[in-house]
RNA sequence: CGCGGGGUAGAGCAGCUGGUAGCUCGUCGGGCUCAUAACCCGGAGGUCGUUGGUUCAAAUCCUUCCCCCGCAA
């Protein structure tokens, strides 16, 4: 089969592998195109996206695009360059306008991280963990100029792990994206391809993850505690406080023992090297590793051995 | 030079209004115990990140550089 000419669009971590698939498997790449580079860490220092990486290494000579918008006609330019047949979307981090939508013969395609018309938005996948679902998905559709409302073209299902991290379930789907855009690409080129409309009365909204929202809230049931816990690790990063300082909680698990009747938020000692707290439904959480403000992460023994915690203690 | 915090025994920390370093854990040895991750006794282990100063004397004050963490993006 021959391979249609793709632009492939995409920004972080997710999206590298998948370009990363496509190049090893002699997908025709004409032209990448990722957000800017960004200023971040402490000196803001420019670092460019995982894509741009992957494509610098693994596609020498194809051009990389990294517009600051695709309005104004700034798209033009790369798509008379690259003149794609089919535009590949994974976690661009933009809305394409009309006119790119409209461009490639084959249209635009979207890999989306659950099962739609469910979670539709930036987050699915953290959505999905925070409300507990023991199920999720990818879905590949046509974009449309709606957010995430386009045919589908193939949907697949996982079972999300009692314990698994956004970050672990998210690194997963990409794992088993790969092969599945793969597919579809090829279905596309076949013109094989069947779009099924999405059921849009059903379609349920997953808004990107505010910090504000990655504040552990310990009046709540362990549960839950522990499922929003999941849902933002690694990032951006559950976060509590403690005093009137911050503390990330970088590891945490259900605590199975029995918990003493203390309010919600105190902080008790299974052990004399594990820490948890009481939550709001009498359950609790153990904490494994938090980083308190301005120090290195460390496991709860050392917390305690430094004297950072004492029983009794209540975070917020 | 975007803002802030930090680098002290294997680990996590205290000491930082200057006078040769202390706590918890770990580790080694001994004891108690049916036994123990429990308890008791004892020991080892640190040129206090780096450079240069101030001083009779610096982990503690000033300075150079390196590294780490958070915020902000």
């Amino acid at each position: 089969m021959t391979s249609p000419r793709i632009l492939f669009m995409g920004t972080p971590d997710f999206a590298a592998v998948q370009l990363e698939h496509l190049a090893r498997n002699g997908y025709d790449v004409a032209g990448v195109v990722c957000r800017p580079d960004s200023a971040r860490d402490r000196g803001m220092k420019l670092a460019p996206p995982p894509v741009k990486e992957t494509a610098l290494r693994l596609l020498p000579g194809v051009p990389v695009y990294q517009p600051v918008t695709l309005r104004d006609g700034a798209a033009d330019a790369m798509l008379r360059e690259t003149r794609p047949d089919l535009i590949v979307v994974v976690a661009y981090g933009r809305i394409l306008p009309a006119d790119v939508l409209n461009a490639p013969p084959l249209g635009c395609i979207n890999l989306h991280g659950s099962v739609l018309p469910a979670y539709r938005g930036a987050a699915p996948i953290q959505r999905a963990v925070i409300h507990g679902d023991r199920e999720t998905g990818l879905s590949l559709m046509y974009l449309s100029e709606g957010m995430d409302e386009g045919d589908v073209v193939d949907v697949l299902r996982t079972e999300i792990g009692p314990d698994e991290t956004y970050g672990e379930l998210s690194a997963r789907l990409a794992g088993l994206g790969a092969p599945f855009l793969a597919a579809g690409i090829d279905r596309i080129a076949a013109g094989t391809v069947v779009r099924t409309p999405q059921d849009g009365a059903a379609a349920t909204y997953a808004p990107m993850i505010e910090k504000a929202e990655a504040r552990l809230d310990f009046s709540r049931p362990a549960r839950q505690v522990y499922d929003l816990f999941r849902g933002v690790t690694p990032n951006p990063g559950a976060t509590a406080v403690k005093g009137d300082k911050p503390l990330r909680v970088a590891a945490m698990r259900l605590f199975a023992g029995s918990v003493p009747a203390l309010a919600a938020g105190s902080v008790f000692f299974p052990t004399k090297k594990t820490v948890a707290v009481v939550c709001g439904d009498g359950g609790a959480v153990e904490l494994l590793r938090v980083a308190p403000a301005g120090k290195k992460e460390l496991a709860a023994a050392d917390w305690i051995n430094g004297r950072g915690v004492s029983a009794g203690d209540v975070l917020g």
